[in-house]
DNA sequence: TATTGTTATACTCTATAACTATA
DNA sequence: TATAGTTATAGAGTATAACAATA
């Protein structure tokens, strides 16, 4: 309550993004079901491509329970993409690692993920360099 | 594959509306469950006091499937923030409405979209302006 | 004792298919 | 016959609580 009225400018900014929020959905999930996953499990492939990790932190990253983590790996793992390794270190811990075939898979889902391009191919480069630093600023500096 | 490879400023700005995207919903989802309502519920709600609709147009909007509609304001229903009207041209059809409870309810809900204003608060009007172009270039001319 | 991953449970969202009452 | 809404069903994601193995 101690801020006031949205402007109009800023409301159609939020419409806007709103906008952007919707059909970056749209077409994540629609590139993750041209590989059979669903979004859930496209973010668990991708994150685990970057470097494979414990459960644990997994539900972390995505900020869910680390139950649910559990059937998610279950189903990649079920479809190949993803493996359950032991942790030299820590007997408790298992490192979810993505397979061969899941890392590839992985790699064409970031490709046929063309929001990536298409949208953005209507903004010149600088206009793209203005985007990122606006959206940089809007951000903040929050590493988290 | 008429693209070609994306360039790393693209990348970037696409990394950047993921993480806005990210925490849109977060913020969506954390304002909608301090009403007791899951994400989609208050979607619907969202819609419905723009307009009541019959439950078929709803559906359209969301993007999903008719038969899911009636779950979800059966669950609005439960909460007295919905209710279905007959139509008086069609009588297979029925209208989906907030009640006054849920008219208020969404106002609130608006409100406490605090990331209209917290996020954007950093930049300056002139930014905000030249943000809203980029976006809507970005978005393209479709009104939808 | 505390932590990791799992299981069990319950709820919601989703799609598909079959049903009903209207049109 | 076609359409609007519903029901039934099944799969998936989510949170909570309790559990086994390990620390």
């Amino acid at each position: 309550m101690a801020t006031p009225r949205t402007d109009p400018l800023t409301a159609e900014v939020v419409e806007l993004i709103g906008t952007v929020v919707a059909r970056y959905h749209t077409e994540y999930e629609q590139a993750a079901a041209k590989h059979s996953l669903t979004g859930a499990q496209a973010r668990v492939l991708g994150l685990l491509t970057l470097e494979p990790m414990p459960m644990r932190r997994v539900a972390q990253q995505l900020k869910c329970e680390p139950s649910n983590i559990t059937g998610i790996v279950d189903r990649l793992e079920a479809h190949g993409l993803v493996e359950r390794r032991p942790d030299p270190n820590d007997r408790r811990v298992k490192l979810a690692a993505p397979t061969e075939e899941g890392a590839e898979t992985a790699r064409k889902l970031r490709e046929s993920l063309d929001f990536a391009r298409e949208p953005l191919a209507e903004l010149s480069e600088e206009e793209r360099t203005v985007l990122r630093d606006l959206l940089r600023r809007m951000l903040g500096e929050r590493t988290s």
